[in-house]
DNA sequence: AATATATCTAAGCACTAGCTTAGTTTATGG
DNA sequence: CCATAAACTAAGCTAGTGCTTAGATATATT
């Protein structure tokens, strides 16, 4: 054997997670990353082979971090309420996890920047990740309700629309004005 | 006097928005400018100083080309069925502007790439923008209302941040999926 | 036609990007 | 205690960024 790696692979993912959460993608320089993960470029690229790898494990990370929001959302009994809960927790995640101003939510932000971008990878992670939350909130939509087929899914796809806007708003509107639009958009419902 | 332009400003331009438009300001090169705009970067940077300089020229050519339907909806008289029209006039402008596949709103994709950025005058036009779309929302929620103040600014916020996730969501979303969104977003208005 | 002056071309500037590599340090198994 | 192999440092690579400039070109006026 020889020397051992003096870095935490998942406490230094953590950190590039949180750079690109501010940042985006295209704007965090590798340079960044050395400082903010406090490695080498060299041993980024022997951890993570790239700067896309660096993103990509960052994704799964905070994919992980947010898990157990999603997990309330999912085991919940209460219905159209907890998706409503679903959308307040998922704005009061970014404090929770320790950031000190509104970032929005990474999946989202990253949803955003490469809308329009062939990067395969990054188009399927994000395509499972709102797959997820369509699922979800048909099977939410349909506890109690004599709603058809027809109505649940145009329900669903509305919030899923409110929630993709509601994580832009959120890094840049105010609680009150958050909160308002939560409250009205479940008023349609 | 001495050898006159080869080019119009306005026509090179109106190509330079279709690219920031494709492109976001970032992701667009002064290379690129210079192809899509068929003049050399010599004469970019004598008519319009910097790259800067080009996509604030071209975020005023993207206003003057909106322009229409935000006149149609200042001077509806059909209270917020006008706001639920613009919504529609929205999401169809770009396809009537001749870009082949949808790049939501200039406006709101640079709000958006602009959010935590420090640039003033982008910062500027882009508070100008939000609010001129907010007090037209207010005086349209008052017509033939007898909804009190509070209601109306709740509404107007709302409304504000639906429209920007809207444009948002018209780049990568079908037009059922649009449609649905706008007429429950309106459902209880 | 000659001159003056603005436009245009293309090469080049300093800087940063993502990534690589030569060479040094460090810890472990024999 | 030394040889080995991985981790580490720092310098450097190519390509691309926004922007500038020297020199060639074209045209309206004298």
């Amino acid at each position: 054997m020889a020397r051992a790696k003096q870095y935490n692979e998942q406490q230094v993912i953590e950190k590039a997670m949180s750079l690109f959460w501010r940042n985006g993608y295209e704007s965090t320089s590798v340079r960044m990353l050395e400082k903010e993960m406090g490695i080498n470029q060299f041993s980024i690229y022997a951890s993570f082979g790239s700067k896309h790898g660096v993103f990509l494990e960052s994704l799964k990370c905070y994919k992980s971090k947010i898990n157990s929001v999603f997990e309330k959302l999912q085991n919940g009994t209460d219905g159209v309420n907890d998706i409503k809960a679903f959308f307040y927790d998922s704005v009061e995640m970014p404090a929770k996890m320790g950031e000190l101003d509104n970032k929005g939510c990474l999946l989202t932000n990253t949803y955003n920047e490469f809308a329009n971008n062939e990067d395969q990878l990054i188009q399927i992670q994000m395509k499972e990740f709102m797959d997820d939350l369509k699922t979800v909130f048909i099977q939410k939509l349909s506890v109690n309700s004599l709603k058809d087929k027809a109505t649940i899914e145009k329900q669903a796809n509305y919030l899923l629309l409110a929630k993709h806007g509601l994580a832009a708003a959120s890094r840049v509107n105010n609680k009150q004005e958050i909160d308002d639009y939560i409250e009205l958009t479940f008023s349609n419902i």
